[in-house]
DNA sequence: CTTAAAAGTCAACGATCGAAGACACTGCGC
DNA sequence: GCGCAGTGTCTTCGATCGTTGACTTTTAAG
């Protein structure tokens, strides 16, 4: 999924935790944060800090990627193959 | 790129920065931050606010993707086809 | 080699953070 | 309807943030 604000990143988070099952104090106790602020990350506030969330990432066995990084002035080279089973490879990680 | 720790993601900014041929002074301004902040970010530092994270990330043409998710429990529900035609779609968006 | 640009580092200050504690509200099983 | 678990919100406080200004060191252009 694509990620370009912090509540576009919190409601994903929101949705990973629910899916494990876990509740915001548990998340919170496995990461080692309080819960206040599991809640406000979660409900997508841009200034919690960067080590936190990337924590708390971790625990919710997400996983971040970072990509794009064309040149700024023209067009990135093109890729002569495309290698079908990375694309799979990936697919699968990201969703099984 | 995967990314773990603020450091790795510094790292890559800078990275990304320097291929774009901009000074930190130069990236500063166009995400509307000072100098000292994209220093710091650049160097790792994990208590720097999310929101100028993506941001910056943003500016220099990065794009965050967050992936994995599985089930805590078990194996995920398999899906019982692969939509090529998507995955090509995303490839493109994610590493042209 | 010289000089200017870029990057690193330090300090002060008002704003905000995260934690702890607690109360209010919501959802759900019995 | 009741009780409990989960979630949302509020307050206080010491710590840290991001900004500004400035000085130092490193890098790169001429």
């Amino acid at each position: 999924m694509r990620i370009r604000t912090a509540k576009d990143l919190g409601l994903l988070a929101r949705e990973q935790r629910k899916r494990r099952g876990w509740g915001q104090a548990e998340l919170a106790e496995r990461v080692g944060v309080s819960r206040q602020w599991v809640v406000a990350f979660e409900g997508g506030k841009p200034g919690v800090e960067l080590g936190l969330v990337l924590r708390t990432l971790h625990e919710l066995g997400l996983e971040l990627e970072i990509g794009g990084g064309e040149q700024s002035g023209g067009a990135p080279a093109l890729e002569s193959a495309v290698d079908l089973d990375a694309l799979l490879e990936r697919a699968r990680r990201t969703d099984p």
